[in-house]
DNA sequence: TACATACAC
DNA sequence: TATGGTGTATGTA
């Protein structure tokens, strides 16, 4: 989405502008006191205005900080910050070309092509408590994303809103994103309407490709008046002014006309949208500052449209409209195709155009070395251009001198206001005051500010980062009542269980989040030893976060306008699928054997470099492959490496908080396996173990109901105790299946599964899989895609399907550390047996003294985390995990009573 | 770790 | 009548 600008840059330019300041100063300040006028009195803006206050208070503070900086002490700070210069002007990256794509007024485009008739109307998606964005036409009334619907229609009485519809954006997203990958398969989105592209390869393979994979079809104006075939046709924009626009009067314009329409022509040159925006560039370096009401938080109005996007929104509308006007042209142009050239501006180009072509909407986009920089240039041509920052220092260091810093991804308003009480507008200000800027900020900060001055960004693309929370909040009018806050709050908690239940996550960490009805917003957090993902375990300790909140305003009841609840410190399923990984690589299966893989060991029978072997146990498994020393250094690297810093001066300090020493050099030996560890730090140690265990680190994680009897609750990690249904025998299999019985078969192929009113039809499979006791082949059926890991959602498995694992024929199992057949009692007694080989004590000795040593700033971490995870949780996985204290405990009656 | 704040979209 | 929801990063205690 467009980024929004403060007010004052925009009255300034305002102001400076010979042609339109009349009209926009006017209109800006119309826009203020509608806005002012819609906003004075109500909680929200005394709650603005009080946020305001901090940030001036912060200023202060920072001021008089300033004052008392001693010349040396800057001259010591501009030395670092110059080195600091010096090593990223070094490592800077140019090698890259970056693209940031960003679709114009997205939702409102994509209603405007369904809904033509909006073209000329303006237009907000959302609701009237809040617009997501408005099109370019109520934007010339002020009208921006993130203001309140009701507002905006005071703006422009005649703006309809039409409701947000996001199965229809995403569906448009994901064409977009067809065409992307195209050029950078490893694309990153951002959001529905927002990517980046890494095209520096594309460009390369590009030069080979012949001109007619270069050259599309035209359906629509944008091939008109090109030249058919011409290597490297520039499309020229001109603009075409059909009817002198009414000046002042914008606000009484019920239906503003279409003054200008664009023709394509071609042009050896560029476009005249270039010149257009540099003419508009002009003003922007002309700012100054500006006359905000003192009466009014400056916030409030921090969605006026900028110069820039209030020109051409007056030059240069919405694609849809610009098509409409040539719609008599369009059989002529039916047959057109247009050839782009090799550069990256023509590529870009093309991505554009085959995105109009495709979607009927137009894109901005901007071509830069790097992430920051490809951002900042998307935003210069909006809507509808592209702006190419040359790969070139000078270029970069021309192209920061004069950029605002609000302009860049980051900075906000706040930061900005920040760094303005400190006479630092633009990038070249960041890089001027650098030793100020590092005495006055934090070291993270101070870095930041200096790479941004330099145009310096992440030059790769990184994709899939791991999720590191979900929520869930709502707002709501008043509620005050306690019983109902429970409520609510419950119905979040079982909301949020379930997208976690459907990712798959499992995390330590519950937010409440609460805002009262004054906007004051209070977050409290409580993390558990161990991890949750059901309904009941959010509302647990979600509720005895409320019910501290409650019973602190007391006996004032707690009336709050918003709650959500949050849960993060993750462990997810990938880490079970990537423990897994590591445990086949570990047990040396790879893919190319996959006949022979873990999970399928009767092949193992039929496969030429098993033939006539008898099936392993899974302990057999684990024993066969321990021996392979190879196999296991392998695995044991990967999994002690550690995190590998990308390099970034950001990255290094949390590699170095995160990372203990080295291992003392007699090292630490896994009871398992034998062998000395050369781990950094006990967790990875533990994980080490964990792995020649054969076991899932984190299976701890698992809510047990998932992979345990419900008889014997036993909270087995790698196994789930089955009935066949077929043999009526009970058995003991590997979890990594997805098991349930054949009685759920429906239809050949399919198994619908029946909870709580609501089926779920899965795609099935049948397999074959060695009960780990009695070594005996069973048939299950098992969910092809979806879950895995055993982590089954309630729909799935069936309880009735679990017995206990004594109930097993073969009553014996191999002790993975002694080798031992131990009796098959009961998982208990097998876990205390595995603790007592796993010599509990030893562990707990290491945890205790020789960590200090093999750890330096992690020592706190790997005692009562990490240390738990090997020495105390087979005993503690039958076992509630213990709750965190809270201040207060409701009684079950209490809730109950709340909720009867 | 807990919490607040800032920011993006 | 009425000012969102989701997620990340960072500073501070």
């Amino acid at each position: 989405m467009e980024t929004t600008e403060g007010t004052s840059g925009f009255i300034s330019r305002m102001a400076l502008n010979d042609n339109k300041a009349g009209m926009e100063g006017l209109n800006k300040e119309k826009i203020n006191k509608i806005i002012f006028e819609a906003s004075k009195g109500s909680r929200f803006y005394e709650n603005e205005l009080k946020k305001e206050e901090q940030v001036n208070q912060r200023i202060q503070k920072m001021l008089l900080q300033k004052e008392q900086l001693t010349k040396q002490g800057l001259e010591k700070a501009q030395k670092q910050m110059d080195e600091m210069a010096a090593y990223l002007e070094r490592s800077r990256d140019l090698s890259r070309t970056i693209v940031h794509i960003d679709m114009d007024a997205f939702y409102a485009a994509v209603e405007t092509r369904d809904r033509p008739e909006f073209a000329h109307r303006p237009m907000g998606v959302g609701s009237l408590s809040m617009l997501s964005t408005s099109n370019y036409v109520a934007r010339r009334f002020g009208v921006r994303a993130a203001m309140p619907g009701f507002i905006a229609k005071r703006l422009c009485p005649e703006l309809t809103i039409l409701p947000l519809n996001f199965k229809k954006y995403e569906a448009v997203s994901k064409e977009v994103c067809e065409i992307f990958a195209e050029y950078d398969p490893r694309y990153v989105r951002m959001s529905l309407d927002e990517a980046y592209l890494d095209i520096t390869q594309h460009l390369k393979d590009r030069d080979t490709w012949p001109k007619e994979r270069r050259t599309f079809a035209s359906s629509s104006i944008l091939s008109r008046g090109c030249d058919k075939g011409t290597e490297g046709a520039h499309l020229q924009v001109v603009e075409v002014k059909l009817e002198q626009e009414r000046e002042g009067e914008m606000h009484d314009d019920t239906e503003p006309a279409l003054n200008y329409v664009k023709q394509l022509v071609p042009t050896a040159k560029g476009s005249v949208e270039e010149s257009c925006m540099e003419s508009n560039s002009e003003h922007i370096t002309n700012e100054h500052e500006s006359h905000v009401p003192l009466n009014c938080s400056p916030e409030l109005f921090d969605d006026v449209p900028t110069q820039e996007e209030s020109s051409c929104a007056e030059l240069r509308l919405d694609s849809p409209l610009t098509l409409d006007c040539f719609a008599n042209s369009h059989e002529k142009a039916a047959t057109a195709s247009v050839t782009f050239g090799l550069s990256a501006d023509e590529v870009v180009k093309e991505i554009r155009f085959r995105i109009e072509q495709k979607t009927r909407l137009t894109a901005s986009a901007g071509i830069a070395p790097n992430m920051l920089l490809a951002k900042v240039c998307s935003d210069r041509k909006k809507p509808n251009g592209q702006f190419v920052l040359p790969p070139n220092e000078a270029a970069i260091h021309q192209f920061m001198k004069e950029l605002p810093t609000r302009k860049v991804s980051g900075i906000g308003k706040v930061t900005e206001k920040l760094l303005k009480s400190l006479d630092i507008n633009t990038c070249q200000d960041l890089f001027e005051q650098r030793a100020l800027l590092a005495m006055l900020f934090s070291e993270t900060s101070a870095r930041h500010f200096l790479a941004i001055s330099l145009g310096i960004g992440a030059t790769r693309l990184e994709r899939n980062s791991e999720r590191k929370s979900m929520s869930t909040e709502r707002t709501f009018s008043e509620i005050s009542k306690p019983e109902e806050l429970y409520s609510l709050c419950q119905k979040l908690c079982s909301d949020l269980a379930k997208e976690v239940q459907e990712e798959g996550l499992q995390g330590r960490t519950v937010t409440l989040k609460i805002k009262n009805i004054n906007f004051e917003v209070k977050t409290r957090a409580v993390s558990s030893p161990s991890t949750m993902s059901s309904e009941e375990e959010l509302f647990a300790t979600a509720l005895d976060l409320l019910k501290i909140e409650i019973e602190s305003v007391q006996p004032q009841p707690l009336r709050l306008r918003l709650m959500g609840v949050r849960l993060s410190s993750f462990v997810d399923r990938m880490d079970l699928k990537k423990q897994q990984k590591s445990i086949n690589a570990f047990l040396n299966i790879e893919k190319k054997d996959e006949s022979c893989s873990f999970l399928q060991q009767e092949s193992r029978t039929t496969c030429p470099q098993h033939v006539g072997q008898k099936p392993l146990s899974f302990f057999q498994r684990v024993e066969a492959a321990r021996k392979d020393e190879a196999a296991l250094h392998d695995v044991f690297t990967s999994r002690c490496a550690g995190e590998v810093p990308d390099g970034s001066l950001q990255r290094t300090a949390i590699q170095d908080k995160k990372n203990c020493g080295e291992t003392k050099e007699a090292g630490l030996v896994c009871p398992v396996c034998l062998q000395k560890q050369n781990c950094k730090g006990l967790y990875n140690f533990n994980m080490h173990i964990d792995h020649c265990l054969g076991l899932t680190v984190y299976s701890n994680d698992v809510p047990s109901k998932h992979l345990s009897s419900p008889a014997c609750n036993s909270g087995l990690l790698n196994y789930v105790c089955c009935r066949n249904e077929s043999d009526d025998q009970n058995h003991i299999l590997p979890s990594e299946k997805d098991l349930s019985t054949s009685e759920a078969h429906q239809e050949e192929g399919y198994c619908t599964f029946a909870s709580q009113g609501n089926s779920t039809r899965k795609e099935v499979s049948e397999s074959e899989t060695c009960c780990d006791s009695c070594q005996q082949t069973v048939s299950w059926c098992s969910c092809a895609e979806g879950e895995s890991a055993g982590l089954l959602p309630d729909a799935i498995v069936s309880p009735g399907s679990f017995a206990d694992p004594a109930a097993c024929e073969a009553p014996s199992i191999t002790c993975p550390v002694c080798h031992c057949s131990q009796p098959w009692a009961d998982l208990q007694a097998f876990n205390t047996h595995l603790d007592v080989c796993l010599n509990q004590e030893t562990i707990s000795k290491l945890t205790s003294h020789e960590c200090t040593d093999m750890c330096s700033p992690g020592v706190s971490d790997i005692n009562t985390n990490a240390g738990e995870k090997t020495s105390i949780r087979r005993n503690k996985l039958a076992e509630k995990p213990p709750k965190k204290k809270a201040k207060y405990s409701p009684s079950k009656n209490t809730i109950d009573k709340f909720f009867k």
